[in-house]
DNA sequence: GATTCTTGTAACAATGTTGTAACCTGTGCG
DNA sequence: CGCACAGGTTACAACATTGTTACAAGAATC
């Protein structure tokens, strides 16, 4: 936590706090920052049967993860009327700002978990 | 992410897989990277009631998530004699190497929160 | 005609998580 | 005596989340 931040995290009123905590709900949810992450990894949209198969959930819990992500302005969600459909997911601006972090932030669990 | 990270990903064996996910799931606990934000804000060891306050929670949950950062070795608990007792919990060197990435993923949500 | 494909949705039961209230230590204070 | 203090623990009820199952669309293929 760099000094600025403190003096941000002092300083801001109720609604910043509300959002501030609203964000690190929202990450904290179950395969929320796999998703994330495995979206990251390749600048490709990717689908949904991919990214169900990458994270290891039903296909519920991915749907309401991915939907919260596109609730947020976090992810963008395409449908093709092709037959089956096919549904494709990108990262938006915003959740690209947010790669360094998740970058920095995997590579230490992946370094830990070398580690065990 | 990386290249090189993707690759690690790619190339983990299942005891890896597993390692990386408990630490996943460890993180995505609630309160959990807010606690570890508060307790990295400071150099100083924290006091079992000022963590408390900071994240909002029932004593329960407070303790509970401080005790599974004590069983990763993330967090280091001393108690001391006196009376009424002292407790004081500091972030472990490991855990210490987890801030730079906290930092970078506090800073993206404190100016995501600010443009709502 | 039945089945396959993808990407979901709805209802519901099972499971997991949270907060609440009560209780504990042991000394100091009124 | 009786209450307060910090820092918890325990049991339990309330609540939230998850997975499972069944179902859908609509063209293609057996």
């Amino acid at each position: 936590m760099t000094a600025v931040q403190a003096e941000r995290m002092g300083a801001m009123c109720d609604s910043a706090r509300i959002h501030v905590n609203e964000l690190l709900v929202l990450l904290s949810k179950s395969k929320m920052l796999h998703i994330l992450y495995i979206l990251n990894c390749d600048p490709k949209p990717m689908r949904f049967s991919e990214i169900k198969k990458s994270v290891d959930s039903s296909s519920t819990t991915v749907t309401r993860r991915l939907s919260e992500l596109e609730a947020h302005g976090l992810v963008k969600r395409t449908a093709y009327p092709t037959v089956p459909t096919t549904v494709e997911y990108t990262l938006t601006k915003d959740a690209v700002s947010l790669a360094p972090s998740l970058e920095s932030l995997f590579g230490w669990v992946l370094d830990r978990a070398d580690k065990q």
